[in-house]
DNA sequence: GTGGTCTAGACCACT
DNA sequence: GTGGTCTAGACCACG
C-alpha cells in the first residue's frame, strides 16, 4: 500500500482494510490479525492500529470481542452498502474533477465509457494481493 | 484551492493554474500573475510560484519573457491536449480505484453513466470562481 | 572548474558533469556523487547542485532513485548523442565567431585545419583529470 | 551587441569596435565616435568608453589626436594583425572545448570541415550591422 | 517593475 | 544516509 501523507495513516489503514473486505478478501465474520501483527505488516504504532479498528467499528464494519480478538462485520448487507458507499466517493470525486476540467457529468460519463471500452475489464486480476506490508516508520 | 500534502505545492498550484487554462478562465496568450502577487494570493513563497512557472514552462503550457512576465502559452492546440492529458489521469485513477473496490471497467462505467445523469450538468456552474486564494500558514 | 559569471553555475557545473559523461570519466549507470558531497566539491549551495541533478534529468542525462542517489544514464546512445549536441554547440559558436570577424565557414575551416596540424593530437592528455574544485566564495 | 557578464563591460564594447575594423566597417584613419556619443550608443557610462578608448590605443588598434578625436590606425598591417590574433583566440577556445569533449584537433577539424559545408559562407550577410547601441544601463 | 539565480537552513520521505 | 520540498531573503539582468 502507498501512503498518502494528506490523510492520517489510520484512515488510510482502514480503507486499505474495508478494500479487502468488500472485494471479499476478507469474510464476513473472519477474524482480523491482532493490533500487534497488523502494527507489524503495516510497519505503524500499535496505536494507529487500534485507531483503525476503533474506526472500522464505528463505522460497524466490524466488531471486538474481548479476549478474542477483532471480527468482520457478518451483515452482508453493511458490507454490501459500504462498497455503495466508497464507490460513490469515488463517482463523486471523479465527476468534482472533471467538472473543474469543464466537463459536464454526461460528457464525463462519455468519455469514461469510451475509456472504459479500451481497456477491458481483467476481472481476476482486479485484486492482486502482495502489496500488503510495505512500511514506513513510526 | 484546497492543499493537499500529498502532492508538492508547487504541483497542486501548477494543477490549478492549468485548470484555469484549460477552462479558459486564463485566455491563451494572456499575462499570468507575476511570480510575487501569485506568491501573495496562494501565500506561498515567491520561490515556490517560481518554480510553478518553470514547471508550466516545461510543459509548454506557459512561456517567459524576461522583465515582462509568464504568458498563457497561444497555442490553443497545446491546451487542448491538455485538457486531454487531465481527463486522462481523473479517468485512470477513477478506474483505478473501482478496481481496487472490484468493480471492472465496464461496471464503473455504467455506474457513473447512472450517477451522472441524477446529478445533471449544470454548465454555468461548472467553472466557478472564488475559490482563490485559500492560504496555509508560512 | 572555473567560473564563467556569463552562465549560472548550475549550468556550469552540469556542463562539467556532463563533459565527465561524455569523456567516460562517469560510466553509464553510475552513481554520482551525492548532493551533500558534490556542493562541498564545487563549495556551492546543495540546492544549486539539486537544481543540477534536476537538469540533467530533465536532459535524461541522469536518473534519480529517491534514498539511493543520482547516477548516469544507462542510456549509451543518449550519451553519445549528447555528445554530438555539445560539439555542435562548439562549431555553431565557433563558426559564429569567426563570421563576426569576416570569415565565411570556409575559411574558419581551412584556418582550423591548418592549426590542428600545428598542434597535433594529444589523445592521452585529452582527459585529464584533476580540475575538480576550484571554488568561489560562499 | 549582447552583453556577457563574465567580462568587463569596457573589454566587451572594445571586442566590438575590433571586430567593427578588421571585417572594414570601420576603415584605417577613419574618425571614431566621440566618448559622448558612443557612450549613447552603447547606453555605458562615458568613463568606460574612455577606458575602450584607452585599450584600444594600447593595443595599438587606435590612436588619439587631442582636440580632434580618436582615429582607427591607418597601419593596415596591424589591423590584419589583430584580425589574426583574434581568430587564434577563436581557435584555441574551440579546440579547447572540443577537447573537454574528448575530441582530437584533427577529429575537430574534420567535423569541423562536415559542418561547415552543410551551412555554406554567405559573405555579405556575414556581418549585418544594426546591433550597434542595444543598450544596459549604467 | 519583471523573472532568474543563489544561499542558508529547515523538514520530509524513502532505504 | 539519500534526494525533494519549502521558506526567507539577497542580488542580478532585463525592459
Amino acid at each position: 500500500m502507498e501512503y498518502n501523507s494528506s490523510l492520517p495513516i489510520y484512515l488510510q489503514v482502514a480503507t486499505d482494510i474495508k478494500r479487502q473486505i468488500v472485494t471479499g478478501r476478507l469474510e464476513p465474520g473472519g477474524k482480523l490479525p491482532s493490533v500487534r501483527d497488523l502494527a507489524i505488516s503495516y510497519t505503524v504504532n500499535p496505536n494507529t492500529v487500534s485507531r483503525v479498528y476503533r474506526e472500522l467499528e464505528q463505522e460497524e464494519v466490524c466488531f471486538t470481542r474481548r479476549g478474542m480478538g477483532t471480527f468482520v462485520t457478518e451483515d452482508a448487507e453493511r458490507i454490501k452498502q459500504m462498497k455503495e458507499e466508497m464507490a460513490e466517493d469515488l463517482v463523486r470525486d471523479f465527476l468534482e474533477g472533471m467538472k473543474q476540467l469543464g466537463f459536464t457529468p454526461e460528457e464525463a460519463a462519455v468519455r469514461l465509457s469510451r475509456d472504459a471500452k479500451a481497456e477491458p475489464g481483467r476481472q481476476g486480476e482486479a485484486n492482486g494481493q502482495g502489496e500488503a506490508a510495505r512500511g514506513r516508520e513510526h
